[in-house]
DNA sequence: AGCTCTTCCTGAAAGC
DNA sequence: TGCTTTCAGGAAGAGC
């Protein structure tokens, strides 16, 4: 599933290829996880690829209008979410179509910008400028360009489980599960603790291991589980590192306890039930009414 | 504020 | 073997 590392891998390969190259016509699938279909066919043709970035998880293409737009004043920003199968990369139109291809943006040299998602939980937004400030603002910081002063105080006197927090995209942006339960394994911290229950040994281990599995995961080109592959269509390697995620019942590589799975905040947690101590009292009802 | 539950969707895997 | 059920999960929204 496509998190911060695996989408930098998408946006690096798209921005090899795409700068500079214009969107002529626009071909559409099934559209329900399009915001503006139909301003998306109207809007995009004439308009120019200016850069690629990244946002989180979300893709970022900035772009210009040429003379043959619409609104040609309008600076527009096409924003696309992978979700968790979604898949964004150019290839030439006689290149064969893979399945659940939803969105072709046909370029002006004869290849073209497609968008393929099995399960459609992904996202395609036409931004304009002035609502690009909006939507970043619904967005926390990332990650890796986050001091430890300002990650301990954007978890500091939060009651909720730290595991929820790293995936609460406006808190940080870019963490999804896989990267959540390797980092807290790296921190040896378990992903029920409190985040207001952190010591600073904590969460410095934590900040660093948070650090330290994503710049190897971008390294690495991100994970393939199940169907990731980059824009060109390779595999990731990350994978092959995972120490926690999907590694139930499988020995810990630090202490060769077995990995457990619980579901925190909602998920699959996966964790070293010797290494990443559970907290020590479950913080429900009827624990805290015997006690009063 | 933050928790759980539900919804969206498909395909793989497990269950019968 | 073949059909049915369950599960996975990012994010948003409802309800508590």
């Amino acid at each position: 599933m496509p998190e911060l590392p695996e989408v930098e891998t998408i946006v690096r390969g798209l921005r090899t290829v795409l700068p500079g190259h214009t969107i002529i016509a626009v071909r559409l699938e099934k559209t329900d996880f399009i915001e503006d279909p139909i301003g998306v066919g109207e809007l995009l043709p004439g308009q120019r690829v200016e850069a690629v970035d990244r946002m989180g998880k979300f893709i970022w293409l900035k772009l210009t209008p040429t003379p043959g737009a619409k609104n040609s004043d309008k600076h527009l920003n096409l924003v696309v979410h992978l979700g968790m199968t979604g898949w964004l990369g150019v290839r030439r139109q006689e290149d064969p179509v893979a399945p659940h291809t939803h969105a072709f943006f046909e370029l002006e040299d004869g290849r073209e910008l497609r968008y393929t998602d099995i399960r459609r939980f992904g996202q395609i937004l036409l931004v304009g400028q002035d609502e690009m400030g909006r939507l970043t603002a619904r967005l926390g910081r990332e990650p890796l360009e986050l001091a430890f002063p300002e990650f301990t105080a954007r978890l500091a006197g939060r009651h909720a489980r730290i595991k929820a927090l790293l995936l609460n995209q406006s808190v940080f942006r870019g963490i999804g599960n896989i990267y959540a339960d390797e980092s807290l394994w790296q921190a040896r911290i378990h992903p029920a603790r409190l985040a207001s229950r952190l010591s600073s040994a904590d969460l410095k281990r934590l900040w660093n291991a948070i650090r330290r599995v994503l710049q190897q995961a971008i390294e690495d080109r991100g994970s393939s589980i199940s169907d990731f592959v980059d824009a060109e269509g390779q595999p990731g390697e990350y994978q092959q590192r995972h120490r926690a995620y999907g590694r139930e019942g499988k020995p810990c590589f630090r202490c060769g306890a077995k990995i457990r799975r619980d579901i925190v905040a909602g998920r699959s947690s996966y964790f070293c039930p010797r290494c990443q101590p559970a907290p020590r009292k479950r913080t429900t009802r009827a624990s805290s009414r015997g006690r009063a």
